[in-house]
DNA sequence: TTCCAGGGGTAGA
DNA sequence: TCTACCCATGGA
C-alpha cells in the first residue's frame, strides 16, 4: 500500500484540526477518535477511487496511506498530496490569529492546543452541499442527508462511496433526488446548484481567488438559492476568510450562556459587536467559542 | 399535537 | 431594514 508523508508547519496539531467542526463525521469522511485517524474516500482526477487513511506521526508529519491502488503514478501522488494539504489547511499561517487572541484571556486555550484550522473538503462544491445540509436541521439529520447523498457517488470496492460530482446530481430528476436524499425543500436548492455548475453559470472553484474581496465573495455565495447569512458566513470560514461571522443557533446559545452569562435572547447585532474587535479573525474566534467545550477535551 | 433544528425565500411594509 | 409566513423533514 502506498504511503505518502507530508511535512507540517511548526505547532501543527492534527487532531484538533480534524475535529474542528462536524465535517469529519460526514461521508466520504470518517474518523476513528480513539486511534486518531481520519478517513476519506476520494475519487482522483483519473477516475480511480481510493481510501485515504490520514494520521500524524510522532515526528509531527502527516502520513497518508492510500488504499485501493497498488502503486501511485506521479500524477496520483501529487494530487493526493495537494488534497491532503488542502483539507488540513497545512499552508495556513495562524500566527496572526494567535497574536490577536493574546490580549483575550478567554481564548488563551486556543494557541497551546494548536486549534484554528478547519477541516474542509477537496472541492467547494462538496463544502457548499454540506453547508446547505446544515441549514434549519439538527446535526443528526445533516449526517443522514450526507450519507444518503454520498451513495450516489461512485463506490469504493472496500465499502463507501466518493462524493458525487455535480454532474451526477444535475442529471437526476429533482423528485428522484429528493426521494433518495430526503433533504426536504433543500433538495431543490441542491439540484439547482448542481445544474448551475454543470451549465457553467457558477464557478465555485473560482472562489479560491485571493484577489476576490470578501464582501464580493459573500454576495456571490448569497446569490445561491438556499444560502443566506449563516450559510454564506460558514462558506467564507471554510474558504479561509474569517472577517465575517456565521451566526447560527449554536453561536447564539454559546454567546447567551457562556459569554453574556444570561438567559435572555440576544440580538445578532450585539453578537456582532462583541466579535468586532477580532477584525479579520472574528469568524474564527466565533467558531472557537462554539467548539471550546469540545476541543479542550481532545 | 406542537415545536424546532448549525435557516432561507418571498411578500409587504 | 424588519416582520410574518411559508418551506420538507424527523425527533423531542
Amino acid at each position: 500500500m502506498p504511503v505518502i508523508t507530508l511535512s507540517t508547519p511548526p505547532h501543527f496539531k492534527f487532531w484538533p484540526s480534524v475535529v474542528s467542526h462536524g465535517w469529519c463525521d460526514l461521508p466520504p469522511y470518517g474518523c476513528d477518535e480513539s486511534a486518531r485517524i481520519l478517513y476519506r474516500i476520494q475519487q482522483l482526477n483519473d477516475g480511480s477511487i481510493v481510501r485515504l487513511v490520514l494520521r500524524q506521526r510522532d515526528t509531527g508529519a502527516v502520513e497518508v496511506a492510500v488504499e485501493g491502488l497498488a502503486a501511485l503514478s506521479p500524477e496520483q501522488e501529487n494530487e493526493i498530496r495537494a488534497v491532503a494539504a488542502l483539507i488540513l489547511n497545512l499552508n495556513r499561517d495562524l500566527g496572526n490569529f494567535y497574536a490577536t487572541l493574546r490580549g483575550h484571556p478567554r481564548y488563551a486555550w486556543i494557541e497551546p492546543l494548536g486549534a484554528g484550522r478547519l477541516l474542509v473538503s477537496p472541492s467547494i462544491w462538496e463544502d457548499a452541499v454540506k453547508t446547505l445540509f446544515t441549514t434549519n436541521t439538527v446535526w443528526k439529520m445533516t449526517i443522514q442527508m450526507c450519507q444518503r447523498l454520498v451513495t450516489l457517488g461512485d463506490p469504493y470496492p472496500g465499502g463507501g462511496h466518493a462524493f458525487p460530482p455535480p454532474e451526477r446530481i444535475a442529471a437526476m430528476p429533482p423528485d428522484d433526488l429528493n426521494a433518495h436524499v430526503r433533504a426536504g425543500y433543500r433538495s431543490a436548492y441542491l439540484h439547482e446548484l448542481a445544474a448551475n455548475i454543470v451549465e457553467r453559470k457558477v464557478d465555485l472553484e473560482a472562489w479560491r481567488d485571493p484577489a476576490l474581496a470578501s464582501d464580493d465573495l459573500y454576495r456571490r455565495i448569497k446569490s445561491l438559492k438556499g444560502f443566506g447569512d449563516y450559510a454564506a458566513g460558514n462558506m467564507l470560514r471554510l474558504l479561509g476568510r474569517f472577517d465575517r461571522l456565521a451566526t447560527d443557533s449554536e453561536c447564539r446559545a454559546v454567546y447567551r450562556d457562556s459569554i453574556n452569562g444570561g438567559s435572555a435572547a440576544v440580538h445578532d447585532r450585539e453578537i456582532a459587536a462583541y466579535y468586532e474587535p477580532f477584525g479579520q479573525w472574528r469568524g474564527l474566534a466565533q467558531w472557537m467559542d462554539v467548539m471550546e467545550s469540545y476541543l479542550r477535551t481532545v
